[in-house]
DNA sequence: ATGAAAGCGCTAACAG
DNA sequence: CTGTTAGCGCTTTCAT
């Protein structure tokens, strides 16, 4: 079925049923004929040839490391709803983390003529080789992450540091000064959040001991809640219970807290938890997990009008555009359990 | 940039640099060369002249209700995977449950040439209108639904009446008697649910009472697990502690958990309770709910089978898939507890 | 307001 | 293996 059919059906020129498309000025009486026979015979214009004229086919990619992550949909669902109001579609993909595939993917979003895209979680490598760079001449690229070293591209940045600061200086102010921290293995998120935790002890006098960090080995499955419950009761029995917990993402805080309520230990009386990412998962226990508010529906919004902006001025100057998550205080922490020696912490170090 | 200065900066004619492009066979010599004016302008072909001989975008539309809901989200990356190594691109879209966004997206997918599209949790409307229907025709369209009415239309259907079944046969066999429902307000697949155990217990003899029916206002969203606590509470209150609850879900469910938790009620000693979808939700309490697991996952690699089978050959047969659940059992189901009167509930009817 | 005709940038026959 | 050429289905001048 072509415009040709139409115009056929109608009894008028292709011309004609072009403008009845497009919505331009046509005769009442040869409009309504076109439109019926639009209807009649379910006519879909091709889009491909429609697009070759007119340019541009109104559509964004969005990139994340994994689609089963509550919080990355959160960006997603923010960020569709603002481009579907400007007409646009959303091609999604899912990178597993791996750079390779993120280019993969980048690629075929420029291959189908996306207007732009972004990137949450971007990988480092693409960066550094010039990848995404190379693509900003091609489409209007957005970047979510948290690595201050980038610059010479549009990107939403999302303090971590900042996050970090606001959870220690929340718990400090409530007299914590045993404070451990609970990480995945790897990751560049688990890095920058360590970093700032050591430094902000390091500041104030403390010296973080080995015995206050714990790592467990998938910090971002499922699993994750049986590792940090198993790494916690091992905390426990070692060294002792801290006065408060800082775990990389909810799951693991998940994992402190069912440890804690094995072994009867009272939170946030004797122990405080903080978690990360502030997912419907820190809203379910009977405990509710005070956790670090990422804001992720403002990032996905802010990235979508760093792309429209992109897509209708081109070549503007890179922009940067700074996210200072929130904590989000709930029941699981308080005021630090008194007695307990101001240094005792230091001698496992 | 076209392919014609492509061709003209490499030396060749522009049918040798749509066959690099292509991946057919070219002298060595002057493969390279164009690959090196490719790499050197950063050419991209226009998605839209290709399509426009080559037919078909290679592309696909997932409609689902709600993108943050972490459960369809399971279909969406294994429908996106199977596609993917196909070569086709996952358009995404979130209706919100409105039958009106359904169809605009649908046609929207339609008009921009997607070779097929299947919607999660379809409504309805669109179907008994006729909608559906006629958009088979513009493309290979595969509805994910529980309604076992739909037979015209390529369909997952999931059945929850089994599934339903599953956990009470469970419960039943546990010695399991006095049941309650915990559902949210509106919502077909909460009556789907409800009907099911309704049926189960009268089939048995038994009169579900209404005290035994809980209904939360929201029972989807977040607030649902302090909604369903409440709930439970209010239960516990008025007509005593059931042997048994199941929820539509597993927020609600978790709910139920922290009620009892509170109120120093023994699960699975002196309550069991089961939830519903099987999310990581379920996993990450301190004691694992049993769950009805959907199989998202599966359905979401059959749902991309039938649409690939629908784009190779048209004007199939519509085909039904019937997904039937499984209970997955975990910590928080048991035998009932003894010394319930085997009728006393029926008292509340 | 309308129709004829010229492309949009590419792929696929076809002939060499 | 390569170049020439004819479309793919639409939008858009340009006359009328």
């Amino acid at each position: 079925m072509r415009i040709e059919d139409i115009a056929r059906a109608a009894g008028v020129s292709i011309s004609t049923v072009s403008r009845v498309l497009n919505g331009k000025t046509v005769r009442g009486g040869n409009k309504e004929r076109v439109e019926k026979a639009i209807a009649r015979f379910h006519y879909v214009p091709n889009l491909h040839a429609r697009g070759l004229m007119r340019k541009g086919f109104r559509a964004a990619g969005l990139l994340v490391t994994s689609m089963t992550n509550n919080y990355y949909l959160e960006i997603a669902e923010a960020f569709e709803r603002k481009l579907r109001d400007r007409g646009y579609t959303l091609l999604l993909g899912s990178t597993s983390g791996s750079w390779e595939m993120e280019r993969k993917y980048l690629e075929d979003f420029s291959l189908r003529g996306v207007e732009g895209a972004v990137v949450v979680d971007c990988s480092l490598e693409n960066w550094e080789n010039g990848f995404f760079r190379r693509l900003c001449r091609n489409m209007s690229l957005v970047l979510v992450h948290s690595n201050p070293e980038i610059v010479d591209i549009n990107s939403i940045v999302i303090d971590q540091t900042m996050g970090m600061r606001k959870v220690m200086d929340y718990l400090w102010n409530q007299g914590h000064r045993d404070i451990a921290f609970l990480r995945g293995k790897t990751g560049y998120s688990y890095d920058i959040k360590e970093e700032a935790w050591r430094k902000f002890l390091l500041d104030r006098g403390v010296v973080p001991g080995p015995h206050s960090l714990l790592v467990v080995e998938r910090g971002n499955t499922e699993e994750a809640v049986g590792l940090a419950e198993q790494a916690m009761m091992e905390l426990i029995g070692s060294r002792g219970l801290p006065q408060a917990v800082f775990a990389c993402n909810d799951l693991m805080a998940l994992g402190v807290m069912n440890a804690a309520l094995r072994s009867g230990i009272d939170v946030p009386g004797s122990l405080s938890v903080v978690g990360h990412d502030n997912t419907i998962l820190s809203m379910s226990g009977s405990i509710r997990l005070t956790s670090v508010d990422l804001k992720m529906p403002a990032v996905g919004e802010a990235a979508a009008d760093l792309l429209l902006q992109g897509v209708e001025m081109r070549d503007l100057e890179p922009r940067r555009v700074v996210f200072a998550p929130e904590l989000a205080v709930r029941e699981s922490t308080g005021r630090a359990r008194a007695g307990v020696e101001p240094n005792a912490f230091r001698a496992d170090g």
